[in-house]
RNA sequence: GCCGGGGUGGCGAAAUCGGUAGACGCAGCGGAUUCAAAAUCCGCCGCUGGCGACAGCGUGAGGGUUCGAGUCCCUCUCCCGGCACCA
């Protein structure tokens, strides 16, 4: 055994030795209960970020740690390998997305490995191989031919100069990214995915997610925004709007109805275009409106603004004719287009009554916060619930109680009627775009939309396609896009979008129980291995991705392709890795971003940061805060440089040590030698006491029963409360104390007094085995190559977790801290059994009462047993 | 704008059910070792006042509940994530 810790030499030698053992390759087992841990899959974007070690990190640590306890574990990984960097990156370097995804997927592979992750390889997919999204087009022509899949148009940016569809994030400031462009809306017809048919369940089975974080689970709620509430119709004016017909609106505050002084649609609701076509003001509005991207937090922070028409609608209980406005706040995609308004109870209605002088009536009175009339400035109490007035015959009414008696006479007069209203919209899956899975339809003039027989499928992706970014390089390929018709043999034409790649990603946990099936999506083993048992991923996909994967997996039930409901039964948010920023400002006022490597720190004499430098010309440069790591910023670290440098156990150490995984790791180059520190204190301790180990082993198992010395006690005492808590850590997934747990286990055995040396050896050597279990899921190879030289019994990954002793934990005499007041006073010694009176007593008679009670008796006293006694006086 | 989360020493953090605030580490300071340095080891280390014993203050700000609040309640503030075509 090497004195000196050679984290590559003994890293390498780990990692041969889990290659040649097929350590991480796993079959169901019908003996060992099964765990399914899985991180989220990486898109192959070149090389890993310190996010991605995170991640998988976390993953590793929660799935050997299973293995130790007697699980059969399954960690597979693969790629998340369609998407725009592909071609990004393609425009940029000429070379063909396919090509360069592969590459990419080939050297990240690599580093995964270097890391030590526990990865069963033989389950590693790709989402871009036929023999993956071929079954992805079969599901699709199956829940089309269901209804669950359907056409109609939808909303996207369109950038007219280079002719093509932008993504919310190509758009900057309203312009295209690489044009520079106005960028407007277009309407194009898309696929859409049914995911509202499975609103209510989606919503209500969140209460069943118990291992899901509270706040994900709320998001979740809140986004799929289930309301109940009455859709009301204000029948057309027919001298205005020329034409029988309804407007529907929904209002989750019917109560309010007979407040309503106008009503207000988007501008691409039918009325706003009948208005447009007859009022140039009007035609005018709706054009601006046409103006900008999608993207909802655009829309939101838009101010508010409008334009009457000239038609009218009635109020369907008192007969009034309310006038039409066309509003920029309204969306056409949520609800019906159009909204009520209510300037008197509702702020945005009343900040838009305000800005265009129209009436507001007040018709509900709250009940806490009284006020005779609302005028400006709004306040909170006029959108409370109370009692309606000013309303005729509902005057008197609790706002409960006058939505009812509303909806009532609405539903009588065929004007309206409760219903549930959900925020969710359903999920547009078609993209403009070449690097990703063809949509596999095909269009024939004689039998319309057809969907690709199964025969025909896969519909595979062309791979050397020339990519330019303006249009869809599969819209210009004839012999991808000829084909002919499944029904009538005639020449058609095949569709040219493809689908999302947030599709890909809402199955691929599933597919990993059978990757090696050619035959069909999946198969049995499915049924072994979901749900997920623990899934880890960053927090920046609470909603999306795992809404589409909790809606896909029910898609796939009811398709009798999987018994699961819920894809994850406990879910880890992890938080990002953010380092320091520094920058120089350029003329013009852009600033050149320096990575934290490049810069020196000064501080003052309590080591606080006062300036930086670049080292390379000493010249001052600016602190710029701590952010996200990005290459926008250049504040990234290399994962490469930090393995090449420390080894992945330092790596591995650092980023459990740093930080609990759901707050966001602030990366410190000097925490990452600290890491390091410790890890040659452990291999030192180990070759120091290798031999000594292996001669005490015997020893270990009699401790128990053994009368130690009261220090070695005390050492072998420390060592299982460290135990228990870390025990108790990792149920909460609070690896950061963990990792604490076993430095202070260190710091305890290293001061061991060896007076009694047999004690000694056998208290270290048990001290030692439980440090190195609890070390070997966060470190693993260096726990690994202890393990063996210390002369441990067999491979450590699996190794029995170690438990905590409840006879090396026990203690006669405790210290109580006493409290005069609620002060903290003074402490005293007492046995740890002593009765709460005699506490009281002890209490009562200590140094602390005497001085800080000033003679007065003791009113009360508070004792919480094993901690403290509190004096009130 | 809407939804969700966070704020504790110079820094990362810990504090399990409302019960010793700051475990563990980083940085810093002092010392040992060394020709010297690195590495290693030992000690100190919330702030203010005091030679000291010690005292007062202290968990983003303000208020409340309680014998006792980082933890519970209310108001405010700053920072971060998501907002449906980044993944």
């Amino acid at each position: 055994m090497q004195e000196k810790y050679a984290p590559q030499v003994i890293e390498t030698a780990a990692q041969e030795h889990w290659t040649s053992q097929q350590s991480f390759r796993v079959v169901e087992d019908a003996d060992r209960p099964k765990y399914y841990c899985l991180s989220m899959f990486p898109y192959p974007s070149g090389k890993l970020h310190m996010g991605h070690v995170r991640n998988y990190t976390i993953g590793d640590v929660i799935s050997r740690q299973a293995r130790m306890r007697g699980h059969n574990v399954m960690q597979p990984m693969g790629w998340d390998a369609f998407g725009m960097p592909a071609e990004n990156a393609a425009i940029q370097n000429n070379v063909p997305p396919a090509q360069w995804t592969y590459a990419n997927i080939d050297y990240m592979k690599g580093q995964l490995k270097r890391l030590g992750f526990g990865i069963d390889w033989s389950r590693e997919l790709a989402t871009c191989t036929p023999e993956y999204y071929r079954w992805e087009q079969w599901l699709f022509t199956r829940l089309y031919r269901k209804g669950l899949i359907y056409k109609r148009l939808g909303s996207v940016n369109w950038d007219p100069v280079d002719e093509t569809v932008l993504a919310n994030e190509q758009v900057i400031d309203g312009r295209g990214w690489r044009s520079g462009a106005l960028v407007e809306k277009r309407d194009i017809p898309m696929y859409y995915m049914k995911i509202t048919a499975y609103a209510d369940e989606l919503l209500s089975a969140l209460d069943d997610l118990p291992d899901w974080p509270e706040q994900v689970k709320q998001m979740q709620r809140n986004w799929i925004g289930r309301s109940e509430g009455v859709e009301v119709q204000f029948p057309y004016d027919l001298t205005t709007v020329g034409k029988s017909g309804v407007l529907k609106v929904f209002t989750t505050r019917a109560d309010t109805l007979m407040g309503a002084t106008y009503v207000a649609v988007a501008a691409e609701h039918p009325l706003a275009r009948q208005a447009a076509e007859a009022d140039p003001e009007v035609a005018a509005f709706v054009d601006d409106c046409v103006k900008g991207g999608v993207a909802e937090a655009d829309l939101a922070t838009m101010e508010k603004k409008g334009v009457a028409t000239r038609l009218r609608v009635v109020h369907p209980i008192s007969g009034e004719y309310l006038p039409v406005w066309v509003a920029n706040y309204v969306l056409m995609g949520y609800g019906e287009g159009a909204v009520m308004a209510v300037p008197a109870h509702d702020e945005r209605d009343f900040a838009f009554a305000t800005r265009y002088r129209l009436p507001i009536k007040m018709v509900v009175a709250s009940t806490h916060d009284s006020y005779a009339e609302v005028t400006a400035p709004w306040i909170d109490a006029y959108a409370e619930h109370g009692r309606v007035v000013n309303s005729g015959k509902y005057d008197g009414l609790r706002s409960s109680e006058a939505v009812d008696a509303i909806a009532t006479d609405l539903e009588a007069k065929h004007l309206g009627q409760k219903r549930v209203q959900f925020r969710l919209r359903d999920w547009g899956i078609s993209r403009q775009r070449y690097w990703g899975c063809p949509i596999p339809m095909i269009y024939c003039e004689a039998c319309g939309d057809m969907p690709v027989p199964d025969a025909q499928l896969p519909v595979v992706l062309p791979e050397d396609v020339a990519v330019t970014g303006r249009g869809s390089p599969l819209a210009r390929m004839p012999e991808f896009y000829e084909c002919t018709c499944p029904g009538c043999g005639k020449p058609a034409r095949r569709e040219t979008d493809t689908m999302d790649t947030f599709v890909e990603s809402s199955w691929y946990f599933l597919r990993y129980a059978c990757p090696d099936n050619t035959s069909a999506m999946v198969d049995g083993r499915v049924d072994h291995w979901a749900p997920v048992d623990q899934y880890v991923g960053g927090i920046e996909h609470a909603i999306l991705h795992l809404l589409y994967s909790r809606f896909f997996t029910r898609a796939m039930r009811d398709e009798g392709l999987t018994s699961a409901s819920e894809p994850f039964t406990a879910l880890l948010t992890q938080g990002m890795v953010v380092a320091e920023t520094y920058y120089r400002e350029l003329e013009g006022g852009k600033k050149q971003w320096i990575n934290p490597a490049d810069v020196t720190v000064e501080r003052d004499d309590k080591g606080r940061i006062v300036a930086a430098t670049l080292t390379a010309d000493g010249q001052a440069v600016t602190i710029g805060g701590t952010e996200k790591m990005s290459k926008s910023k250049n504040n990234g670290v290399d994962p490469q440089a930090l393995v090449d440098a420390y080894g992945a156990d330092t790596a591995r150490f650092f980023i459990i040590f740093a930080a609990p995984p759901d707050q966001q790791l602030e990366w410190s180059d000097s925490g990452v030698e600290g890491a390091y520190r410790f890890l040659r204190r452990v291999w030192a301790f180990g070759h120091r006491f290798a031999g000594e180990c292996r001669d005490s082993l015997g020893a270990v198992a009699s401790l128990d029963g053994r009368e130690l010395p009261e220090p070695l006690a005390a050492v072998r005492r420390e060592v299982h409360t460290c135990l228990k808590q870390a025990d108790y850590d990792f149920g909460k997934h609070q690896f950061n104390t963990v990792a604490s747990a076993t430095m202070k286990i260190l710091n305890a055995i290293e001061k061991a007094p060896t007076d009694d040396a047999s004690a000694h050896e056998a208290v270290v050597a048990e001290g030692f085995s439980i440090l190195l279990r609890v070390l070997a899921p966060i470190t693993p190879h260096i726990a690994h190559a202890l393990w063996q030289s210390c002369g441990f019994t067999g491979d450590i990954l699996d190794a029995p977790w170690p438990q905590a002793s409840e006879a090396a934990l026990k203690q006669d005499r405790i210290e109580l801290m006493v409290q005069i007041n609620g002060k903290l006073r003074g402490a005293i010694q007492v046995a740890a059994d002593l009765p709460r009176a005699d506490i009281e007593k002890a209490a009562l008679a200590s140094d602390a009462a005497a001085k800080f009670m000033d003679g007065k008796p003791a009113r009360k006293v508070i004792v919480v047993p094993g901690r403290l006694v509190n004096i009130v006086c």
